[in-house]
DNA sequence: GCTAGAAGGACCC
DNA sequence: AACCAGGGTCCTTCTAGC
């Protein structure tokens, strides 16, 4: 085989990697990939970005150059006593783990963008990004299907979809609408946290609240005014029930759907309910985290996707998974953890960029799955902080716990 | 050699 | 026509002073 061409093609490859189309992101899948990255090389090739981009890409071969010659030296009796170590912590983590905790993380569907299609209706059908010609800081999901996303120069985002819309940012505006949504979370949680880019986690303390507390009148219009639980707002039409997905159905995390034992997975259509005036929310952590996202939208007309899981790592994979507008839930049991764990690719994780895949994709590294199989390896590769944090990812463990103090609104 | 602090990198939104 | 963020945390590596 021609070694040179075979170098240049996986250089190519790497630079793709790197540069080209990062779809890792909720309403991206399925983009034609090959297309998308033609026109973003061909805008960026020959410029300062590039070369630079370049030069990062020589430093992160040469590290992982560095670390296969480290694996190579190894021999089998260390791999050996490594993977007595590692398995005497995993069995410590292991005998530690805290599935009591209910965590749940509130994801914003895009933003920004709705922020700006919800002010600006005619922008509702139409594509559009919110940022500058320079940067984009989000964007919508029609325009996600021309592979325009965030933290993507608008000028190459243009290129992809012509007729794209950019809105300039108004941090004022997404300030006062994320104190609205923390506003939403208080009541329901022990404490929060909520940032202008609207992410937040909160822990839930059972939720034994009488119905009365629970029940919500159907709020209509745009004025966002009146959501406290048991006031009464009227002019309830079928279309505004339409518009937004009415939770009904009370449905416990203990009652299964056949076919799936270990996992509630719940994605909302937005169906039509017969009319009704007012919705009780059941007090599972799942229909907590309905009457949060409930709330969320008769207080802004905008949507949440949330996660609910044992520990903050977990819920925030899970918000992910039924987005935009849907929540997913991970049972706190250890069967449930590690189904969910086993064939999700590391990338998912919050903490695992583009170099850290790279590196562990050159061991054969690509789920949690594998990335406890390797745990032996890993520990004699990496820093001891570095191969404690995977082995808690590979054993789907994370934080349980959230910073006290109550409601912090970030800007 | 050791350590504290600075600098730099990875990652996040 | 040209245009590729900015602010934060956490970790690793470098370096100066002992």
């Amino acid at each position: 085989m021609d070694s040179t061409k075979e170098t240049s093609n996986t250089y190519k490859e790497d630079l793709l990697l790197r540069m080209g189309l990062n779809d890792n992101k909720a309403g991206m899948e399925g983009l034609d990939k090959e297309k998308i990255n033609k026109i973003i090389m061909g805008a960026t090739k020959g410029s300062r970005f590039y070369g630079n981009e370049l030069k990062k890409e020589k430093q992160v071969n040469q590290r992982i150059e560095n670390m296969m010659q480290q694996k190579a030296r190894i021999t089998s009796q260390q791999l050996r006593e490594a993977q007595l170590q590692v398995d005497r912590f995993a069995m410590e983590l292991e005998h530690c783990r805290d599935l009591s905790n209910t965590i749940v993380h509130v994801d914003m569907d895009a933003f920004y963008a709705a922020v700006e299609m919800r002010d600006n209706p005619e922008l509702k059908d139409k594509p559009i990004a919110v940022g500058s010609m320079s940067m984009l800081s989000t964007s919508n999901y029609h325009a996600r299907r021309f592979g325009v996303r965030a933290a993507m120069p608008g000028f190459i985002a243009k290129r992809l979809c012509p007729h794209l819309i950019i809105v300039p940012l108004n941090f004022d505006k997404y300030r006062v609408v994320s104190k609205q949504v923390g506003i939403c979370l208080a009541p329901t949680s022990i404490c929060s946290w909520v940032s202008c880019r609207i992410r937040s986690q909160l822990q839930m303390p059972r939720h034994n609240w009488p119905e009365e507390r629970r029940r919500y009148f159907i709020k209509t219009g745009n004025s966002a005014e009146n959501d406290e639980p048991g006031k009464e707002v009227n002019n309830l039409s079928e279309y505004e029930l339409s518009a937004s997905p009415l939770l009904f159905e009370d449905s416990p995390p203990d009652l299964q759907p056949p076919g799936n034992p270990s996992q509630v997975n719940c994605k909302e259509q937005n169906k039509l309910q017969i009319p009704q005036k007012s919705v009780v929310f059941g007090t599972s952590a799942e229909e907590v985290v309905k009457e949060i996202r409930f709330r969320i939208e008769q207080k802004t007309t905008l949507t949440a996707s949330a996660g609910i899981a044992p520990n903050t790592m977990l819920a925030k994979v899970c918000s992910d998974k039924n987005k935009p507008n849907g929540q997913y839930q991970i049972l706190p049991s250890r069967q449930a953890v590690m189904e969910f764990i086993k064939d999700l690719p590391i990338r998912k994780i919050s903490g695992i960029g583009k170099v850290t895949e790279k590196m562990l994709k050159a061991l054969g590294i690509i789920t949690c799955a594998e990335l406890y199989q390797q745990r032996a390896l890993l520990s004699l590769l990496f820093s001891e902080t570095s191969w404690h944090y995977f082995l808690h990812i590979s054993l789907g463990l994370g934080s349980t716990h959230l910073a006290r103090g109550n409601l912090q609104v970030e800007g």
